[in-house]
DNA sequence: GTAAAATTCACCCATTTGGGTTATTGAATT
DNA sequence: AATTCAATAACCCAAATGGGTGAATTTTAC
């Protein structure tokens, strides 16, 4: 939602987009884009982080544009230096590849939403307005990865009860508690808890967590 | 005569919509809408998740509208039974309230989007479709939730050491890994993890993981 | 109705872990 | 120069955990 009370808004009601992208066409197709629509301005451009990132910190642009693939340091690494000293700021991931464990990365690090490079100049516009107000703008795909990524997998070979020995694992209980939550004795907990141990191959209870919840095989 | 059950009848064609909405008056609007638009067509609709998943499970509807708060069995809960039995039904969400906890558990369930029900009929129609074509369309506010969800909140308390430690525990390391891994004694990372214990106030490996992981405290 | 699988419980033993205490060194801050 | 903090290391002891083995009972599957 638009907030016509905002201080940005009423400073100035222009959204100021810096951009960083090594490659020249790209960057200044880019530039003439923003600076040519009204509401829109470019206030910089930079080839890569090193140079962009104190400019940065010191111009304050509202939304960035970030490429990834940068000669130097790479731009989720930009995105996390950014984003530690001004929190606020928001930053668009734009790339070519969609590359799974790199839009996650990029994500973790902190940008508000990730575009593939041949969106379309009016699509482009509407994410940055987007990303400025508040919103997240994600290629369709994008979106579908970032949504399948919640989705819990059962581990099929886990028995029900299992599912639910494993699921009291990643609450940080003790045998004993489990024991008494589940109304069983602590025997039959570590036995249970064998044989998760062997059907997820791991030895010890922080290895179970940490598999359990990294591949989503219960709810947290 | 029309084969109305033809694979390419269902793709080219249609796209065919179920509805769970115990409103009635969202319920018929709904309906209205989606049957008065070329390419779109309600096949059923129900009341309840009760009656709805047979029938769903029988018709195989292309995408299935969802409300949240129903008589009964809640929609996270139908959502679960549905993608259980039909991985690769879209079902959408459809909600007047912005619930964080509720969001992220339908998605866990499977929900492939998560509308707002004020959304306008030109946007709800394009979600339906997204969503049929393998998209994830959500509210902008949506969106933005999901997106911070994944952003690192590195615990401040902690010292530079003591997060290596613990992305080491997450990791599923024993003391003596560790160790080696950080080229110290087991005594020194003894050290570290009870300081890291006392700062997050736990007080086992198993309850730092799923601390660290559930509050994005390192990188996974 | 029988076989297979799931769930339950028990004992032994070595290793790992968690909590307590103490202490040195180097870097950063005042 | 004094002080605080981070990082390093060690020792003691009790509790928790992990691995091995065996077995009864209930549920599910064929």
């Amino acid at each position: 939602m638009v907030d016509f009370k905002s201080k940005k808004f009423q400073e100035n009601d222009m959204i100021n987009v810096a951009i960083v992208e090594d490659d020249h066409e790209i960057r200044e197709s880019l530039a003439i884009l923003i600076n040519g629509t009204v509401g829109f301005s470019c206030t910089n451009k930079f080839t890569d982080c090193e140079t962009a990132i104190p400019a940065i910190l010191e111009d304050t642009p509202d939304v960035v544009l970030m490429d990834i693939g940068l000669p130097g340091m790479s731009g989720i690494e930009g995105i996390r230096i950014i984003k530690e000293k001004m929190p606020e700021i928001n930053i668009l991931m734009l790339t070519v590849h969609v590359d799974s464990k790199r839009v996650f990365e990029a994500l973790c690090a902190g940008a508000c939403g990730y575009l593939i490079k041949d969106t379309q100049p009016t699509k482009l516009l509407e994410a940055i307005r987007e990303a400025h107000y508040g919103g997240a703008p994600m290629s369709t795909q994008i979106a579908r990865m970032v949504v399948e990524s919640f989705k819990i997998n059962p581990h099929t070979e886990l028995t029900n009860r299992e599912t639910e020995v494993l699921t009291q694992l990643c609450k940080g209980k003790s045998y004993r508690m489990i024991a008494e939550a589940l109304f069983i004795s602590e025997e039959t907990v570590r036995r249970h808890i064998k044989n998760i141990y062997r059907k997820l191959e791991v030895s010890s209870k922080s290895e179970a967590v940490a598999k359990a919840l990294k591949e989503k095989m219960v709810y947290m």
